[in-house]
DNA sequence: CCATCTGGTTTTATAATGCAACTACACAAG
DNA sequence: CTTGTGTAGTTGCATTATAAAACCAGATGG
């Protein structure tokens, strides 16, 4: 039984996240929700991804809570898919992967887009961390520590349910 | 040929990232890098994945200049893998996961650590994204704009090669 | 009422992932 | 020098995910 090493009752909130959007289309999917995508026409085309995938990818999205269904908007008997909170809050993420790659990318000259604020229109900052008393923070001024009333769940990955 | 669509000629820097490091391992194994494992044994242990796909993650790591390998440290006449500026680059990627599992999931009781600096041992507050004039900005303050001189890679999608 | 659009499902293929077993090498003990 | 132990892989299947393309049913539209 190999089932794809679920990580979802690993200890690591970054597993977790990895379980739920970590996949190759989810985020995309994500990004173009954000950017005003609702449709499932509109993911097809703007992503070129098979409807079969976008199909599995859209209801685990809304199984997730990520994307939630409605029913209508423009009048047409059809749904369209929006964006929970939750789905809305992956957007520190994206900012992340972007800025990653705009930094470090060996070919930046391919990058078509840069993200701006929407007031001035200039490029935004670099994501920031501080700490609760003001300092800006790198990865090495961090450490991980032990939940207090962590459940222990023991390593349990590779459970395949 | 099917192929598993690459993105890396794609011209959307999320995608790129995505393409990069966007799988089911090469994050975990980057955060366990972070967190100071150095050696092949360490890895595979602390992950518990097959020695056959950490061997092909490390060599691609190490193919993108996320990883380097260096030739001992501990006089054993064996390597290491290091990670470079543009490995350590992908810490506030790792940061936005966890934060974003940590606000939104499911079972937040089930994880196990938290991130503090390491100064004062207190949690880090939230990544914060702010325009060049210093206000903080929401998804909904953020817009697109084309790069200046975008060299126009034309959703040259799916090449696999 | 025939054509087309939307939002899928089915079929069939190829590719990725995983476990387990095996190899190769270094070094140390006996 | 032979056995043992740990490291760092490779090889061989089995299972699963991903993808393209064909198909299909219910609106919409002329």
């Amino acid at each position: 039984m190999v089932k794809r090493t679920s990580f979802e009752n690993d200890d690591c909130p970054i597993a977790r996240s990895l379980d739920a959007i970590g996949d190759w289309w989810s985020l995309l999917i994500i990004r173009e929700a954000l950017f005003g995508s609702r449709r499932f026409g509109e993911f097809q085309k703007s992503l070129g991804l098979a409807k079969n995938i976008l199909t599995v990818r859209l209801r685990a999205l809304v199984d997730q809570g990520i994307l939630k269904m409605a029913p209508a908007s423009d009048g047409s008997a059809y749904q369209e898919y929006l964006l929970t909170p939750k789905g809305r809050g992956v957007f520190p993420i994206l900012v992340a992967l972007r800025q990653w790659s705009e930094e470090f990318d060996d070919h930046p000259d391919e990058i078509a887009t840069i993200l701006v604020d929407k007031e001035k229109g200039r490029p935004v900052r670099k994501l920031e961390l501080y700490s609760q008393d003001g300092r800006l923070l790198t990865a090495a001024d961090t450490a991980l520590k032990p939940r207090p009333g962590a459940k222990s769940s023991r390593k349990l990955r590779s459970i395949s349910a």
